[in-house]
DNA sequence: CAAGTAATTTGTCAATTGATAAATTAGCTA
DNA sequence: TAGCTAATTTATCAATTGACAAATTACTTG
């Protein structure tokens, strides 16, 4: 969209700087890489790549030895990069109600994932390299869900549990609410449904049916 | 895996049928593609498909016009035909809670779920042509979907829906119930995560979970 | 303003891809 | 067993791909 402007046509001569500083154009390819590898897949080629940021195809081997390092960058950007230390916090702030702060999280959480590149780049890495993902989910396992298993045990007096099925049942019912906000991504950016008219609303449900259910599931389940 | 047995070392030489009968081998195809597809992708090479089945690329031409025809094939395969009409059968049939009911189809429908062409070619499908799932999905609404909310209803005395809005809520809760079986297939054969140890006690606590939590939800949120 | 540095482009390669045409041969039938 | 039909293979093409080397040129510095 940009520097690619006829120099005949642009009388503002200055505006068309085409060399950029090895940062800026590092940045560049990476963002514009997020957004075509969204939306193309990592199949993608280094073509299609260059052309989305009006540049030749080997200006990017300045930048990244190979195209799989470009898409290592890319996942790094989106999922490492962006995860947000406040998700933690809010969750395990006992001066709130357990049901409002699953409802913030849950709805900020659904912000990102509403976001094609969020959930079409993480399916898309899932599928060409499998455990590539593992990592990120592992740390959405240990800092996310272990905690909302501890406040929702603190909160609605259900016991410790005692041996790792019991903590797998917890784990597992936490997974469920969560892919229920993860899939309306999915239904949006991969089925190419719409969206819920009112996104706050669905998810204000979903929260609240889960606290109604979950907690005397997971008592009658215990043992 | 056969057929292509050295002809000086099979005693047996009448074992070596080499040629099949089209609707032979047009079966063959479409099931070695299914195994293909779901393990490569889309993307898979033609010559990757014929080396599947021990067959030169060429031959694959003979039985399908180009390769998006045997895409189209493989889909139509995998989600048409193997639709099972005894699940709306299963969740009409009001002799059985409606709890009971829940749990028969949605283990029924996560023994198909947790298959890896399931979920691997639907989500393929998804991201490389949308809109290519809307038939199977609007299928799903129609006639699964829409049938759960209604026994909902009558089971639990909630009110008629009267707006939509009122009928997209009782949807919305049902994806999230979906949600959450269909992403167990995501999570083993997306993400390489470990499936639950008893997948029939993570279902049943799915199900008891919403039954718990949806009608009072559904009845807090009319208006 | 001249010269050097390095960002960017031009040119090119070998490998892989979907697809077609022509040659081959397996297996049926007379 | 000879001959025919069609299933299958061999050979090949043009387009696309990731990647590299060398030529070019924008910009900085003295």
């Amino acid at each position: 969209m940009n520097k690619l402007m006829d120099p005949g046509t642009d009388p503002q001569e200055k505006t068309r700087q085409r060399r950029l500083a090895p940062e800026e154009r590092e940045h560049q390819i990476v963002q514009s890489a997020i957004a075509v590898f969204s939306r193309l897949g990592f199949d993608a080629s280094t073509r299609d790549l260059a052309a989305a940021m009006g540049v030749t195809q080997p200006l990017l081997y300045r930048y990244f030895p190979t195209k799989e390092a470009l898409v290592d960058r890319v996942y790094d950007e989106v999922f490492v990069r962006r995860w947000n230390p406040e998700w933690e916090e809010w969750l395990a702030d006992r001066s709130i109600p357990l049901a409002e702060r699953l409802k913030r999280y849950f709805k900020d959480y659904a912000r990102f994932v509403l976001r094609s590149e969020w959930v079409r780049i993480f399916i898309f890495a899932g599928l060409s390299k499998a455990g590539i993902n593992r990592k990120y989910l592992s740390r959405l396992r240990e800092r996310h869900f272990l905690v909302i298993a501890r406040e929702l045990r603190s909160e609605y007096q259900i016991p410790e549990p005692t041996a790792d099925s019991t903590e797998e049942d917890e784990v597992e019912l936490i997974w469920a609410m969560h892919s229920s906000v993860f899939y309306m991504g999915v239904r949006k950016w991969i089925y190419d449904l719409p969206t819920p008219k009112d996104l706050d609303r669905a998810i204000d449900m979903r929260v609240d049916a889960f606290i109604a259910g979950v907690p005397p599931v997971l008592r009658a389940y215990r043992g």
